[in-house]
DNA sequence: TGTACATCAGTGAACGCGCGTTCACTGATGTAC
DNA sequence: TGTACATCAGTGAACGCGCGTTCACTGATGTAC
C-alpha cells in the first residue's frame, strides 16, 4: 500500500476530500502511462481519471502538462547518472564497455522514458533540476571515454569523435531498438547479446 | 508556377472549383509543414488550411491522416533507398564509409522525414508500397556490410552485429542531431566532419 | 482545551481550441450518342 | 456539333472527441491565542 494512502487508512470506505500525496501518486501515475502508452499519452487529464480525481486538481501540483514532463525526464535522467557512474568503479579498460551496457541496459528498462528524455526535445528551455541530471549523465559519459575530465576546459568544450562515436553506438542501437525497427524476431536477450558483441571492440 | 495550378491559369483571379492536383499538392504541403514542425504538426485540416480548399477536401484524396503520412514516409525510403545504392558504385572497401556518409547526409537534409519514417511506428501495419521501399533501403543497408547477399536465406535471416553496428552508429549520430542533443555551437558542417572521421575506420 | 481563522487541496462547471470524420449538397468535367 | 447524363472533386455545416486552463467554490487541516 503506497504511503500517500496513508490518508485514506483511518477513513471510512468513502473516498476522503484530500488526497494524501497526490504530486506523487502523479509522478507515479506518469510512469505507468509513460511505459504503456509513450509521452504523447500522457495528459493531466487522463492522469486525473486514473487516480479518481477532478480532472483540475492536478493543476496544484504541476504548473502544466509540460512541468510535470519535465519532474519525469529529470528523475530518468538521474537514474542514467546514477547507472552510468556506478559503471565506472573497475579498472580504466573497462568503463567504456561497461558504461555502454548500462546505458543499454537502462534504456530497454525504461524505454518511453528514455524516449521521452533524448527526441521530445524536453531539455529545451528547462529548470534547473532537469539540465543539472542531464549534465550528471553526460558528464559520467565523457568520463568513460576520456577517464581524467580535469584538463578539460567547461567554457571550451566542443564536441569530439570520441564521444560522439560511442554515444551514437549505443543511442542507435537502443532507439532502433524503442521504435521497432529491429527484426521482430529478435528477442530482448538477443538483442543485449548483441549489444554486448557490439561494445567489446569499442 | 508548379503544374498542378495549369488549372487555374486560364481562369479569372477568383479561386477554381476545381484545384488541379489537390492530391500532389497536398503530400508537397505536407512536405513543408513536416520540416517546419515535425510530424505531429500534420493535419488534414491545417493543410487544407495552407492550400485554401475547405477541410474536407483531403479526404477525397486520402483514406485519412494516416494513409498520407506513410505516403511521406514511402516518398522517404525510397529517396534513402536510393541514395544508398548511388553510393556503392566504387570499389568494394568503400561501401561501408560511403553508404554511412549518404544515409548521414540524407537525414541531415530531411531531418523531420527522417524522423517520420524511425521513430513514429509508421512501418507498423502499413501498405505495400511503404514496406517495399523500406525493405529495398535496409537490402542497400545489408549489401553494403557483406557485400554479396546470394548466400542469405531471406526466410531466415537473423539481426547480425555487423549491420547492428553499422546502422546504430549512423542512426544514433543522427537521431542526437535531429533531437538537439548534440552542444548547440556544433555547425552541421562541422558535425559531418565528425561523422566522417567517426566512419573512417568503421 | 476550545475556538477563530488562515491556508491549502480539493470540486465541478465552463471556455475555447483543434482535430478527424460524415453528410447532403453542388459546380465542373468528360463521355456517349 | 449539340445535348443528356454520369462521375468526380469540391463545399460548408455539423457531430463528437479530448485537451489545457480558469474560476468561484468548499471541505479539511493546522496554527495562534
Amino acid at each position: 500500500m503506497p504511503e500517500y494512502l496513508d490518508a485514506v487508512k483511518m477513513s471510512s470506505a468513502s473516498a476522503p476530500y484530500h488526497h494524501g500525496d497526490l504530486r506523487r501518486a502523479l509522478l507515479e501515475e506518469a510512469s505507468v502511462v509513460l511505459e504503456e502508452a509513450g509521452p504523447d499519452a500522457i495528459s493531466m487529464r487522463e492522469l486525473a481519471r486514473r487516480l479518481s480525481v477532478s480532472h483540475a486538481a492536478p493543476g496544484h501540483h504541476f504548473a502544466g502538462r509540460a512541468d510535470l514532463l519535465q519532474e519525469l525526464a529529470a528523475e530518468g535522467y538521474r537514474q542514467l547518472a546514477d547507472a552510468l557512474e556506478g559503471a565506472m568503479t573497475g579498472e580504466r579498460e573497462s568503463w567504456l564497455r561497461e558504461t555502454g551496457r548500462a546505458y543499454v541496459r537502462f534504456a530497454l528498462a525504461n524505454p518511453q522514458r528514455y524516449r521521452l528524455m533524448f527526441t521530445t526535445g524536453i531539455t529545451r528551455g528547462c529548470g534547473e533540476g532537469l539540465s543539472f541530471e542531464s549534465s550528471r549523465a553526460y558528464i559520467a559519459l565523457l568520463t568513460s571515454v576520456y577517464g581524467d575530465l580535469s584538463h578539460l576546459d567547461p567554457d571550451d568544450y566542443q564536441l569530439g569523435a570520441g564521444e560522439l562515436r560511442s554515444w551514437s553506438l549505443v543511442h542507435g542501437a537502443v532507439m532502433l531498438w524503442i521504435d521497432g525497427q529491429v527484426q521482430q524476431s529478435t528477442t530482448e536477450d538477443r538483442f543485449l547479446e548483441l549489444v554486448d558483441e557490439m561494445l567489446a571492440d569499442l
